[in-house]
RNA sequence: GGAGGGGUGGCCGAGUGGUUAAAGGCAGCAGACUGUAAAUCUGCCCGCGUAAGCGUACGUAGGUUCGAAUCCUACCCCCUCCA
């Protein structure tokens, strides 16, 4: 297997090669993406660094625990500190101390977000009661919305989404997209699928005007965003929208259903139609069985704020765990001796006893986050290592099954 | 010895006649979280009961009242100030 530490701005062009497919028939395929940062195999899993940093851990940290690649995002950076700022200080790469591959979002989810709350939220119809609405309207230009900072008028467009990504100087960076909501009728989800296909283009446009590089010189690969909600055609639509432009990468975007059932449903609507060369990622996914359903459907990567969100809030990931993890602050943990997984192998798990986590969580001890963060992105590390070890081997069913105990 | 203040559910602390099994906070128990406005949010939290409900409960013991954590009396503790 090819190793990802060999990173460093060796200036080399991007790339995506497949390296192996399923045995079995299914569409999972191993792979590996090289950037101007190093190289990483696929499926792989992107860890959610939204301000420029891995909540609770240092880079090196991030690194130790086995991660491959971080995102951060346009739209909280553009904020704080802002674009210009972080090229100032030698783009995200430099800055964040990450020689590797990175990732940045175009701060289209934010337009969802901003407007509905959270996916929770969105699905559960739970419409941004408690919260303020930050979102002030979107129009074909862009999307004008308040800072959260300090309640300034903001405007994001794919013009600005591109030119703030090439200041932040990430490998892969997005389109900017409207994030379609689950809740809402096909003809408004029709509109907002044009709606981000012509924004698509305009960021085709302004990143050939840049010609296709950071601020700091290196390459960038610029990946479409299929949207289309749950309906097939719609799908399928946008999947050859993307697929007849030229992306380096696709992505899987908009809220994907109301179950788990429908997500892959409306995954696998996508998958038979787009670019077969590219890499395709899903945007906003990352439990086991999620990540399992979808590298089945073709997948070659993901990310998502779950594992060091769930992580900041005292639960542990854990293969073949019911539920795919354990709560870290129920009192059975309180006299654990033992690690939080004997077969982890994390930092985190191979020097504390869970009884210790439990304890610092319970002070509220920075550290115990930390060092859940440490073992949670570990655990998705090994969790996407085997899965295409699997792949290879043919052995995908049984490596599902052995990290995840309770079938959901 | 004198003057004053106070004792409320595991802890802190509201409440000064009924709408009070008793605000709120903490602790405790559990849960949610999927392109991070999230170290956030939610529920439970005297006992028994699935529930309606019943039983206990605001230092202790009496009393006033249709009704008391709230008013009166005595007692027991605690704190502050003056000697």
């Amino acid at each position: 297997m090819p190793d990802a530490t060999d990173r460093g701005a060796t200036g080399e062009a991007l790339g995506f090669d497949v390296l192996a497919r399923d045995p079995h028939g299914s569409r999972a395929r191993v792979g590996r993406l090289t950037t101007a940062h190093g190289a990483m195999d696929t499926p792989a899993f992107v860890f959610c660094g939204t301000k420029g940093a891995i909540k609770g851990l240092t880079t090196d940290q991030v690194r130790e625990a086995g991660a491959d690649i971080v995102l951060a995002n346009t739209y909280h950076l553009m904020i704080q500190p802002g674009a210009e700022r972080v090229e100032a200080l030698g783009g995200l790469h430099r800055m964040m101390r990450w020689d590797g591959p990175m990732l940045t979002d175009s701060g289209g989810f934010q337009i969802f977000s901003m407007g509905h709350g959270g996916v929770a939220d969105e699905i559960k119809g739970r419409m941004n009661q408690a919260r303020e609405r930050t979102l002030i309207k979107v129009d074909e230009e862009g999307a004008t919305f308040r800072s959260y900072l300090d309640g300034g008028r903001l405007y994001l467009s794919p013009e600005v989404a591109i030119d703030v990504q090439r200041r932040l100087g990430a490998d892969i960076v997005m389109q900017f997209d409207e994030c379609t909501p689950f809740n809402v009728e096909r003809a408004y989800t029709e509109r907002s699928m044009a709606l981000s296909h012509r924004w698509g283009d305009r960021c085709l446009a302004a990143f050939e005007r840049m010609e296709g590089r950071a601020a700091q010189g290196h390459p960038q690969g610029l990946f479409g965003i299929v949207q289309g909600g749950v309906y097939p055609d719609l799908r399928r639509e946008s999947a050859e929208w993307t697929a007849d432009r030229p992306f380096f990468g696709t992505a899987i975007g908009g809220s994907l259903g109301g179950s788990k059932a429908q997500m892959y449903e409306v995954v696998d609507m996508a998958m038979p139609y787009v670019h077969p060369d590219r890499p395709v990622h899903l945007l906003g996914i990352g439990g086991f069985g999620d990540v399992f359903a979808s590298v089945r459907l073709g997948i070659d990567s993901f990310d998502c704020v779950h594992p060091t969100r769930v992580a900041r809030h005292g639960w542990a990931l854990k293969k073949g765990a019911k539920g795919e993890r354990v709560n870290l602050r129920n009192a059975r943990y309180r006299d654990e001796t033992g690690p939080i997984d004997a077969t982890c192998g994390c930092a985190t798990c191979r020097h504390y006893a869970a009884g210790y986590v439990q304890h610092l969580i319970k002070a509220g001890e920075l550290l115990g986050m930390t060092l859940l963060v440490q073992h949670n992105v570990h655990t998705m590390v090994r969790l996407m290592a085997e899965i295409r070890a699997a792949i290879a081997a043919g052995t995908l069913a049984e490596t599902e099954a052995a990290w995840r105990a309770d079938g959901d």
